[in-house]
DNA sequence: AGAATTACATGACAAATATCATATTTTAAG
DNA sequence: CTTAAAATATGATATTTGTCATGTAATTCT
């Protein structure tokens, strides 16, 4: 099976609702593309005709706001899809996606997938499936926005980007992103950004490289308030 | 046709995705119940066996913090469905549903309407784009609690319930809702609420008999920081 | 390598928001 | 109707977060 094969069934559910010929065909017309770090992929705005597969990199999606300033809503890797909430309501995205390192990405023209989601139920459900579970995560986001502390968010997201997308040899996160975009996925000014990540230095949660990061003492980063 | 037929057209909506058959079948099966203010509906972590339509009244859907909180997430009203997540995911709910007044509604049953997601590709589609559209509002709401400030969310808060759910002969909102209520939504503290709504009403920019708030200067509202 | 640019860091201060205390008003209960 | 309870209101103060200024370290460009 080849490698964009496995990255839709990875995003689109583990049930392999398409079926074989279906995947062939859709893998049969997948472009590769590839985006350099800080490369924009799509900007707010723009109708897109198709979907972006993620074969490897991480991306952020961001939204601008009114005041001028842009907030991350997701980080994409590896087996993610940009696009799909645009594909399926036809409108333009709301949504901008810029690569966060060096990615490759594959790109699945509209025509191909809707004919899927227009014949198969089983597909049609999956997707709706995957929208669910993003509308949670989304719910839960708010809240956090709402309710919780800078600081709180802040060991909340390195604690999220350690569990979901790990770390190297040497304990090192993974995703190696700037204060600025730290700022950014948070929610605060980029000096209040730094201002907390170098507190959590001095107390010993973490370490730092360089930008790289590492936790030092995920227990306590677990309580911080 | 029935007042249920028409919540279901509503909100699944407007192509008439289910056939007339398949709606009279659903709406045959519908059990109406009432709930009076402050009611709960469902809770957080609760297993529903099905959806609930509102026919009439408005309810809150909340999300617990960790910090003890409850956020509001969404306001419901007439036409509104509850629980359509659930459904789809077959996961507990995550969110509470609380009757902001006397509420009447329809609940139908999970068996009736699963049969339709599974066989009508047209109403899954329909389900997956309102989905997809609750998922866009979601990340804007995002967007607004981590870069706006809490005046701001609460004028837009006053802008949106003015333009989404109306106001009665003599200008006032047509949902009243405590300041507890507003704080909730908003993600601040009551008395924060409590004093940005005072100092709204010094400045002439909203008025109150009661609970009962009246927007006065629409355009001001607009433009506050 | 050296200059220029960008990212990081930190102090000083301002602004926004939370918390605690305590009235006052409104609503609900008996 | 009266009283208890809850909601609204507001002051005083603490805490959090943002903004501006300025300096240092790291990257990039040529």
């Amino acid at each position: 099976m080849s490698k964009c094969e496995s990255c839709i069934v990875k995003e689109f559910n583990s049930l392999k609702s398409l079926t074989r010929e279906e995947l062939m065909r859709v893998s049969a017309c997948k472009t590769g593309k590839i985006y350099k770090k800080g490369q924009v992929i799509f900007e707010e705005g723009e109708t897109l005709n198709g979907v972006y597969c993620v074969k490897d990199g991480v991306c952020k999606l961001t939204k601008l706001s009114e005041n001028g300033k842009d907030q991350v809503v997701k980080l994409v890797v590896k087996g993610g899809l940009l696009g799909k909430r645009s594909l399926v309501t036809e409108q333009k995205t709301n949504l901008s996606a810029v690569a966060l390192n060096d990615m490759e990405m594959c790109f699945i023209p509209k025509s191909e997938i809707m004919a899927d989601l227009a014949k198969n139920p089983k597909f049609t459900m999956d997707v709706l499936k995957k929208m669910a579970n993003d509308l949670k995560d989304s719910d839960i986001s708010l809240v956090n926005m709402a309710q919780k502390s800078v600081k709180r968010r802040m060991a909340e997201i390195l604690m999220y980007i350690h569990d979901n997308f790990g770390t190297d040899a040497d304990d090192y996160l993974n995703i190696v992103i700037s204060r600025e975009d730290y700022a950014s996925i948070v929610g605060t000014a980029t000096e209040s950004a730094i201002r907390i990540l170098s507190q959590f230095k001095k107390e010993g949660l973490i370490s730092t490289k360089g930008k790289q990061i590492k936790i030092e003492d995920y227990g306590s980063l677990k309580w911080i308030e």
